[in-house]
DNA sequence: TCAACATATGAATACGTGTTCATATATTTA
DNA sequence: TAAATATATGAACACGTATTCATATGTTGA
């Protein structure tokens, strides 16, 4: 973060408003955290984690049902976090987004922590 | 993560639900994720990552109003994401978990790379 | 104790979104 | 080409939640 070191306490809220990140910035960085926060979608990602797999078998690895997956598939899809490719009559989903993942394992550690 | 090297397809889904955590505790890190994905209580974060502030100087720094401030902070410090002491007539209140604040930033610095 | 100030809170509203159901699209096989 | 299989998608519904308004609570100084 940049420095806001002043010393009057009401110019400390100028100060922070002048090197706050613009909204749309914001909203950005809120959206990100926003996809991996539902635990519909972590659960895919976890999955996902584990390496390349189609619809079907990641339908049954996270318990869901089929309809429910696809449109979340579509949604990290869109926010780029997985990709996919075709083979056969399957799609393969694997993820994309390697940042993210990491931000999930930390959470996951940090969570272990605290048990 | 756990090692899900498997070779068979169909066994493959079956490894993953074995090694996934818990419903329980995929939804707390899923609310974790949450708190911090919405862009009002982001923007508070953001300016608490510069130090203590109380209610009235963090509602001018975020350019929001006082009531939905307070309603935020309330989420945050139920959440334990920041603290608050009192000083005379005001509050002041800092982020208590740096954890958050580290991930805010790899975010930031995320999507500082995109551009 | 009263007035002024600072913060919190309850209720109402508005809005986004996850899930489900039904169905469409696409690919392979017979 | 028809049937079967795999995946995607649109609409309806249910639900959580952020914001706003009005007001309550708590603190200080006269």
């Amino acid at each position: 973060m940049a420095e806001c070191n002043i010393t009057e306490h009401k110019e400390k809220a100028q100060a922070i408003k002048a090197c706050m990140p613009s909204d749309e910035k914001i909203s950005e960085m809120g959206a990100r955290f926003k996809v991996i926060s539902e635990p519909s979608r972590l659960k895919i990602l976890l999955a996902l984690s584990c390496g390349e797999l189609c619809v079907e078998h990641l339908t049954e690895a996270v318990e869901g049902n089929q309809s429910a997956v696809s449109h979340q598939l579509k949604i990290l899809k869109d926010n780029k976090i997985v990709k996919n490719r075709r083979n056969g009559k399957n799609i393969l989903y694997s993820v994309s987004d390697m940042h993210v993942l990491t931000m999930i394992e930390m959470a996951k550690e940090h969570l272990d922590c605290d048990e």
